[in-house]
DNA sequence: CTAAAAATACCTCGTACGAGGTATTTTTTT
DNA sequence: AAAAAAATACCTCGTACGAGGTATTTTTAG
């Protein structure tokens, strides 16, 4: 059997060099190509015709969705899987749309993603969103910032765009507490920018 | 010369593996541990004693900012390289304040990281914040969404957390022509949460 | 048991923005 | 030259939130 022939999309070279360099471990997967830039990806999967393509999703230019519409458009049995950042349902969501055969947190372990990759090529469907062995404790991030529990249910509903009133009603507190709250944690938070602020909220699980 | 005794940290697994192939290929390189799990990096640490840590900066449970302020604490000379996703002025500036050895962003290639890693090594304080063969243009992401040149324009400030106020300042423009090319914008882009939004942002250069 | 920390609740003011309009001018394309 | 697209400008209403207060109750730690 030929090795699985692949491209690599991914504008983090360095991720794409090392993801490159675990591929080769194994003598069933070839990396034909790797892309570094998004807009050269549709190229080089018409002119390759690979097996299968990783595809990261966040990607400068044009993000990991336009690339896999564009690539499910040419001919040939390519398979698609996309690598996330994130694991998070709604990302997934999207991608369930578009029938990807793949999705793929990066926190999964190299030899994780072989396997995952395997059954892929064996023509199942993979989802693979979070790493079981890390416990989903925030209490570092917590201790770090001076920041309450409470404050942290009050944060992890913030993340998902709550409004002050829809936490209160969900919390059963008052308006005027998770208004409090939500000070509170401003005035620990050293954040700057609401890309950080943003930023931190994906570090809470 | 012994071999430069290496940790990881990062949640990414697969990026920390990737990572960790790439300097095996290097002689002059041993990775002696790695951390997938931020809380764990200060132990891992203060056991091994390395000659040179690489930490992501965008962690759960505890950023790299704290990490690397709790390593600075320990005892001996390890350098400190700190790998992230982005390649912004401001995040440069934080670690800035930390006196790190080195902040190389996600977009260099395998090799130019081990370029870097021993010029850190030999004393110097290296920051890599782009690859310069990436032409910037967003072109592609504004096609995608049909977003005018003008509109780009607009984002790129709004992603600075400028006001609409200060924007207009800044581009000569009413207020309310900002306000009108801002309510397009949000007519035009599918984003249902902020976070969407500001990842949507982060592709913008 | 007692002091400190956390959680609860209330109030006001100012700022900011999205969504709903309408409308004119400039630029680009055909 | 005409039509289409983009950029400009104005107006209002409602929502939402941060920052500034104050104050009571509950829980935790010493």
């Amino acid at each position: 059997m030929p090795p699985t022939r692949t491209i690599l999309i991914d504008d983090h070279r360095l991720f794409n060099d090392g993801l490159s360099l675990v591929l080769r471990e194994s003598p069933d997967f070839t990396v034909v190509e790797q892309v570094y830039d998004s807009r050269l990806a549709l190229e080089a999967c018409s002119r390759q015709v690979p097996d299968l393509i990783l595809v990261d999703f966040n990607m400068p230019y044009m993000d990991g969705l336009t690339v896999v519409e564009q690539v499910k458009q040419l001919p040939g049995p390519t398979k698609i899987v996309v690598i996330s950042m994130y694991a998070e349902k709604r990302e997934i969501a999207r991608f369930d749309e578009l029938m990807v055969d793949g999705y793929i947190a990066k926190t999964v372990a190299a030899d994780r993603l072989l396997t995952l990759l395997r059954q892929v090529m064996a023509g199942e469907r993979v989802v693979e969103t979070d790493n079981p062995s890390l416990p989903h404790i925030d209490d570092a991030v917590r201790v770090s910032y001076g920041l309450t529990k409470r404050e942290i249910e009050i944060l992890k509903r913030v993340k998902q765009d709550m409004t002050t009133e829809q936490i209160a009603d969900e919390l059963c507190l008052s308006y005027f507490t998770v208004q409090t709250h939500r000070k509170n944690i401003s005035q620990k938070l050293p954040f700057t920018t609401k890309k950080e602020f943003y930023d931190f909220l994906e570090s809470l699980t």
